[in-house]
DNA sequence: GGACGCCTGTATAACGTTGTAAAAGTCCAG
DNA sequence: CTGGACTTTTACAACGTTATACAGGCGTCC
């Protein structure tokens, strides 16, 4: 059986609270003593019970992060930056994945998935608003990502208006007067996206169309998703001469279909995507992206939720920018001034 | 504060023990009084307080999950695979990653990163088999993974000397007689890694050329170190007319750097991936690859460290073999019969 | 009709840890 | 050498749950 601090006291001859002392580094204890005890605890090789001293702190060290897609390298390493923020911290991160499915979503918001957190980061996708109104669970909540909830809860996100305008702007630099969109998520009551909204506001502001038929709304995210819906603009008759996608997997979809038709990027259709992430750098086409600081957002959520385990005081709700920058790669290069110019 | 057993027998009438019985489903209670309880339990919101179930029962219902590189799609589709199966047995994942090193890898199978959990697997790179002989853990450990040690764990992986023969010998049907390989991994004391055997096994049944000249080795499993490695080799002066790489992404970097100097893959150099991760589906030349039975992997892990938790009795070590199989794609079409013809 | 067994429900004692309060020990001033 | 102030160590009670053992109630079998 393991070891406990019974077995360490008995060894040692003292009183199981001293152990407790020592292996929490109380102040008050006597060198001599604790290294009497400290030489127990090796030769033992006690290790503390978490359950128990969960159980009796209320704490369990563990935080939750549930993400969409794991098989998103973004949302990977985001995991990654968010585990290694939490080691710094002696917290563990407990992954989970939604699918971003609402119901799962849900589930995770309510704390029906991992029942032993003490706080939970989460990166919705079809969440709605109501769906937090009556969240039962009294662990902290912390939001990531694009959508943008009017919730008492922290959020961190990029500025994805501002990215997405970042990206249009880019293009119509490049002399791209016809920018489609890659990635609206259908069904959603509103189109309220905020990387969409970005590609709007910069299209409208420089006098371009910024209609429906350039706008593919998809299931889900991923390459497929991507391919699909640049087949579907193609079908429609459009000829766009610059495509903006909502996260990198479908850009590199979109660019797969453009190079089945024969098309050429940059040359015939510019394509910017967004998360950059390594498989971007890697293609025939290097992929122009927004570059999201993926560490610091990781980093920031688990510190906003930690933040809020201390004090009951319930500091104001935050919203948190992390940085962000444009990329730029073979998929939006040159042509810069040959603007005007048709491309017959 | 939260509602315990206590509030809820209180709240009841009847006794603490009953409460639990009813959560538990416990068999010898009547219906009425079931209702009863089961009334209370809705209006006063209980859940269970795991950490007091998982002190009172030895049990956490956590199992670690630690693999190299959540980077790696390959890696987070596992990921996903595992958290559903463990799921199924109301089981939680927790996730980890080593980044492939050594130490982390020790620490890990120490159990000094998570000490919560039930049971490990853990799919180990830098691993040495004399770093798994003192672990003092009592925890069950599964491994996954090309790795093959000689130790009492269970042990989950394809067969990867045949996958790797499949693949060469996919290669040399096609006519490719010098092939190349990328990914043996740098300072491991012996190469004793199943694919690059598998390579040269297939290799030499052929009477094909399988010299050190051909392996190019590298630091790490990522694109870059695929570029790299593809350089290193074009640079020595070898001219292969076939890759074959430890994974996709190393394969995908491979055909960047072919692509860069202007060499036409299939025409000039078929390339041959492993792990068939979607990115390799959507490339400008998609890529062949060597395709693992993820969620079957994932699944047999899973199930096989729940089945070590059951009994003492310590079952023989499995050594589980899942399925492989090759998915042909552009990186290594056509040209079938044309051997023999140089290719000027 | 009484003894026996089965079915329900209850009291109590753990599981291993930490917080509280009090006991024991130490030190110095008077 | 005694009293007081302070430091170190201890005993004990929680934290919320489940296992064990046992007490009643009821039916059943001779």
């Amino acid at each position: 059986m393991r070891v406990s601090l019974k077995d360490v006291a008995a060894h040692a001859g003292v009183s199981i609270k001293t152990v407790s002392n020592v292996v929490n580094n109380y102040q008050h204890v006597t060198p001599a003593m604790r290294e009497r005890v400290q030489r127990s605890i090796d030769v033992l090789g006690y290790r503390p019970n978490l359950a128990a001293r969960h159980l009796r702190k209320g704490r369990t060290g563990i935080i939750a992060l549930a993400l969409p897609e794991l098989g998103n390298p973004y949302f990977a390493e985001l995991a990654a930056a968010g585990i290694d923020a939490a080691a710094a911290h002696d917290y563990i991160v407990l992954l989970d994945h939604t699918g971003g499915h609402r119901e799962q979503e849900i589930l995770v918001s309510q704390g029906f998935r991992a029942r032993v957190i003490d706080g939970l980061i989460l990166s919705p996708i079809e969440l709605e608003t109501e769906d937090l109104l009556d969240r039962a669970e009294n662990v902290p909540l912390v939001l990531l990502g694009e959508r943008d909830y009017d919730l008492p809860y922290d959020h961190i996100a990029i500025d994805n208006v501002a990215a997405a305008r970042d990206a249009v702007r880019h293009l119509n630099g490049l002399g791209r007067r016809e920018v489609a969109f890659i990635g609206a998520r259908r069904g959603r009551s509103e189109p309220a996206q905020l990387r969409v909204r970005g590609w709007r506001e910069e299209l409208t502001a420089a006098g371009l169309p910024a209609d429906d038929g350039l706008v593919a709304a998809t299931d889900g995210w991923g390459h497929a998703d991507g391919a699909a819906a640049m087949n579907r603009i193609l079908e429609s008759g459009r000829r766009p001469d610059a495509v903006f996608a909502y996260n990198d997997p479908m850009a590199i979809g979109a660019m797969r279909v453009l190079h089945e038709r024969g098309l050429r990027v940059p040359e015939d259709i510019a394509v910017v995507g967004f998360d950059d992430v390594v498989e971007g750098r890697f293609g025939a086409v290097t992929l122009t992206s927004v570059s999201p600081d993926k560490e610091a957002i990781g980093r920031l959520a688990v510190e906003s939720v930690l933040a809020r385990l201390g004090g009951n005081e319930m500091p104001e709700p935050r919203r948190v920018r992390a940085d962000h920058r444009l990329v730029e790669r073979e998929s939006t290069l040159g042509r810069a001034a040959a603007n005007g110019g048709g491309r017959g």
